[in-house]
DNA sequence: TAGATTGTTAATCGATTAACAATC
DNA sequence: TAGATTGTTAATCGATTAACAATC
């Protein structure tokens, strides 16, 4: 097994293939190759050939991948292959869909510890999970070894609750607030902003009337 | 003015830098340099100046940006200038939480009718909007002239979903399930996938006793 | 065996960054 | 004017794709 530099883009194309993967394994497919999946994803089969190969040998040459073990190897090389406990704050509308779907990875990832400033939020209950106020995080996330935060508060609020997680030992955060957040370099932040998405979804859109965006004009 | 062909990944910072100048502009700061942009979103100033340059000469050399001025030309690139409305539909957690926030880029885009199969959650009501059933689907997105829809159902029904957009004259879609959708080539499809991030996360996550992964061996 | 498909190297393509003349 | 900063070209870097020997 190499380990070279494995490229973000890389790594953000893993949970897609598991996504596709178990699919198939949930309608009894064994056996699938770089070409059929990447006739399923819109990729290059060598793209994925390649991305699969950083990590180690999983396919067979003239077979294809095994569905069932490359799903596996592939939870292992995310290390979504045990049980990973999270903390999520702010138990709004996106709190509480968050945790109530509450099922990633096959269970192997749980939001197990809920935090709110609102008092009137507070010892409510989400999905058997009791909202706990903030003052409690930094104990809860000792307690519970967690490594990953959710950040689910208004945008002028997320930085203030980054700043609590990162205090707390928190190593990885996933914020929704549509702001900028800034953490140590050792901390990684992801952003799941679908205003992002939604806004330049409204880029592509032509509408009649008016020029052609893909028109190359010097 | 010039136009090239723009790469999604130009397109998809433009939201970026929009989110920050609107924060510049609520503290009144007039002016902002690329260089200055660059240090609050870690990005290369050169980048920031070469993406906007494709689209037009927004800045004024030696002094930088006027916040006001780029924010405004950034809506108008982005089409986010005029008022889109935007259909949903799964009238769930998640469906719920965009409902109720629905004030993207400052009002422009509204969410405006909202879809469901489930008859306990029809004629129900979120944020003043009256959840119809998804056979009125077609009809109202003519009627309101909708080119955006969102998807919020769980993932075996997502596809059935974007094919019933499409067949309504969609043309783009953002979809919040977490399965791959596949839609023709004239609509175009954002995903929303907060467990690609959220798995990719734990691949960061560098536990006690474990090699390191950074480590490069041949 | 013949056909299929991997893992991997080399070639290509595209995106990021550095550098700098123009100019506020 | 001197300092700052843009817009843009050229250089660099990295990611994607093509091609193919190895082999199931």
């Amino acid at each position: 097994m190499k380990q070279a530099k494995i490229s973000e883009a890389v790594v953000k194309r893993l949970p897609v293939y598991l996504q596709v993967l178990n699919e198939l394994q949930f309608r009894d497919i064994l056996t699938i190759s770089s070409q059929a999946l990447g006739m399923k994803l819109d990729l290059n089969p060598a793209q994925i050939r390649k991305d699969l190969a950083y990590f180690g040998e999983f396919g067979r040459k003239g077979i294809g991948y095994d569905v069932a073990y490359l799903s596996e190897k592939i939870r292992e090389i995310l290390k979504v292959d045990r049980k990973i406990n999270v903390a999520l704050v702010g138990a709004g509308n996106l709190g509480h869909a968050l945790c109530n779907y509450n099922r990633y990875s096959k269970d192997s990832m749980k939001i197990t510890a809920v935090f709110d400033t609102n008092p009137t939020k507070i010892d409510t209950k989400i999905n058997h999970l009791l909202v706990l106020p903030i003052t409690e995080l930094k104990h809860k996330i000792n307690e519970q070894d967690i490594k990953i935060g959710i950040i689910t508060v208004p945008a002028p609020e997320a930085q203030k609750v980054a700043n609590q997680f990162v205090e707390a030992g928190v190593k990885g955060i996933l914020n929704f607030a549509p702001t900028v957040i800034r953490v140590p370099e050792e901390v990684r932040i992801h952003h799941a902003d679908f205003t992002k998405e939604l806004l330049s979804l409204a880029y592509y859109l032509h509408r009649e009337g008016e020029e052609s965006d893909e028109s190359i004009v010097d």
